[in-house]
DNA sequence: GCCAGCATAGACCGACCAGTCTAGCGGCGA
DNA sequence: TCGCCGCTAGACTGGTCGGTCTATGCTGGC
């Protein structure tokens, strides 16, 4: 979810201990990360990614052995870990909850508006075209779901939560999160976004 | 949303004023709405359509001029007028809001556990998969989503709500089921939607 | 200078895609 | 009985898909 924190500058970021990565590899998921929380795994063909990163397809499959689908699983670990970075980041800004769910709308707001509703959840879209499947790309994204909420819940826990109420609310805002997303997309209409927002802050104000 | 509510037993429930379609066009929206909710627009190929539905392509073409975009576009409009029928089948059977919201969690878990989590939310994944793409089939789920909020938002001020809240508790009602809907499928549990639901009618409560 | 390897480069392939087109079925009105 | 027409039927096509393969840089260690 904090997914979309994340814009193709952040994607660069120093944030994403990443520095070390061929910059060929880094290219093309970079490229992909975009072009798939655009508009999904499918509707996205190598052709595209390769054009776009000025890639020849040997490179691809040099830095991909497993392909298209090592590729897109590439881009939710990334996403996974940017969105990792992101919370610890907030968590250590002295924001309490509150402040950290309206700024996290004010960021989302501002990216779907900057990016005129192009950008969706790389998680949402994925996790979705995968559905039931069980292949190692829905893997990934429950994985990375997975690692998300015990991060948020992590900070929650230590901004004063019980424990098992801690981890309710996390896959509470990250669900309220991303289906705020997907209505202010299909809107082209930032509202949904405050709007869940306003709801979590009460659910956090109440404990 | 309450696209979620529906079922392929339920797609060809007498809720839908389709009885005067031809079985063929019914037959084909019926097959498609699953496999879209299942895998998104990309990933299905018409070959598996037909092959499902038994139908030959010429049919299609016949039903469909437009093609595959036109079926899909077929496909959304009849979940929502799905939906539609759904809220008001409920909005006349005496349940108050918290009353409907626990209910539509229940049948959306179940629904959930039945489908082995393979059915997931057409409007969702077809918005998402179109993304910024301003065509008639994200026409179609934007006018979609429009018209279960307007509907969701009608019934809520007979309930009492104030005509501006309800509203935006429409839309934080859907967005919230719709993101709760897509953790869940991830990962294979339930629980998100309850957890939703909770603060929704907490939400609800409060007014 | 030379070799070894990583990395680039893109031609090429079979499979599959959505969509077109012609042919034929079957029931109904004249 | 005949002809019409809504509908079925599926062969066929051009294009695109993901993936493979061979050839060619390019560069750091010797």
């Amino acid at each position: 979810m904090l997914a979309f924190l994340l814009d193709p500058a952040a994607l660069s970021g120093p944030a994403d201990g990443a520095s070390d990565m061929h910059p060929t590899r880094q290219r093309l998921i970079s490229v992909a990360t975009r072009l798939f929380q655009q508009r999904g795994y499918h509707a996205i063909g190598l052709a595209e990614i390769l054009a776009l990163s000025e890639t020849p397809k040997g490179s691809l499959y040099h830095h991909f052995p497993g392909g298209k689908p090592e590729l897109a699983e590439a881009c939710v670990t990334r996403i996974a870990e940017s969105s990792l970075a992101a919370i610890d980041r907030l968590s250590g800004s002295g924001l309490d909850m509150i402040g950290f769910l309206r700024r996290l709308a004010e960021v989302t707001a501002a990216w779907l508006q900057r990016t005129d509703w192009l950008d969706g959840s790389l998680l949402a879209v994925i996790g979705q075209e995968q559905g039931g499947v069980n292949g190692p790309l829905s893997e990934a994204v429950r994985i990375a779901y997975q690692r998300i909420e015990m991060r948020l819940a992590r900070w929650l826990m230590a901004e004063g939560v019980a424990v098992a109420r801690a981890r309710d609310m996390a896959a509470t805002i990250i669900a309220a999160q991303e289906g705020a997303l997907v209505l202010a997309r299909s809107r082209h209409d930032a509202a949904p976004v405050t709007l869940v927002t306003d709801m979590l802050c009460t659910m956090v104000d109440r404990g």
